[in-house]
DNA sequence: GAAACTGTAACTTATATAATTACAGTATGA
DNA sequence: TCATACTGTAATTATATAAGTTACAGTTTC
């Protein structure tokens, strides 16, 4: 997995923790400590599943459009890397007469699909008020 | 992910459905189409973990030395990629003075291991045998 | 119409993955 | 006992993916 899912989580529980919930590319970037055109790319893919709106020119940025107590990581997973658990690679050939060599590309493919379901589940018990609400503990702790 | 865990699953089948349940790298290379070399860095790995034995010189060869029945996919994921669900890049900075940004790491990598805990418990629903079974069945429905 | 934004593609650089080579170590059997 | 056929492992090279950067067109505001 690449780490847009990262990003993605990072800037929408940092949108969530703003009073305005906006801020610019600029200002994400900053704070996640990458580049503002990389930011720009996982607003867009997050602005396409109704997650965050933009506004485009002076004044402009991300604003949060979505309710971080209902909004579970699941669903930026699905927008951001869905389909990654799998690996690039596939071991095995499925034109050669073998019955393992030719099949296991397929039972494979399977059981990744259905793991990374699985997973999903497992996001799906995190929101981003519930990220946001950890780090605050952590921050609490501190003092 | 990388995909030595698709080696090592494709190769534990390969092995499993041998009438010796023995077979040497260029053998499973073949099989796996990749590089011997590559077959013997997690066939090795593999008997650290006890999974397979290796005999060495003329004859020699990965031999299977588990029981395909009982032995999960969870513990040769644990063997081979344990800790690769996590990206290797992170977002945040520990050293800055946002809540944020500076606790983000930590609530992350601890969500990442805890996803992998979960991812785990997936593997462990399926043995060595299933996934033949599984490549059978498919060999099968082609007749 | 200048300024401050996003959207997106193209390009470069860095890193991770896979293939390959090489060779030391080990067991077998003629 | 020596050639042969294996594993073990490290080093190197090639390739693919990820991340950083640049560039610029499009949009909104003042």
């Amino acid at each position: 997995m690449n780490s847009e899912f990262s990003i993605a989580v990072h800037s929408l529980v940092l949108l969530a923790n703003l009073p305005e919930r906006m801020a610019t590319s600029e200002m994400i970037a900053d704070n996640v400590c990458t580049h503002p055109a990389r930011i720009r790319k996982v607003m867009s893919t997050l602005r396409k599943h109704g997650i965050v709106a933009t506004k485009e020119g002076i004044g402009g940025g991300y604003i949060l459009d979505c309710d971080p107590e209902t909004t579970h990581l699941a669903l930026i997973y699905r927008a951001v890397c869905e389909g990654t658990l799998k690996p690039s690679w596939s071991s095995g050939d499925p034109e050669t007469g073998c019955m393992v060599a030719s099949n296991v590309q397929k039972v494979m493919d399977g059981l990744f699909h259905e793991a990374e379901e699985y997973l999903e589940s497992y996001w799906q018990r995190w929101t981003i008020a519930d990220v946001l609400r950890e780090i605050c503990a952590l921050h609490q702790a501190k003092l």
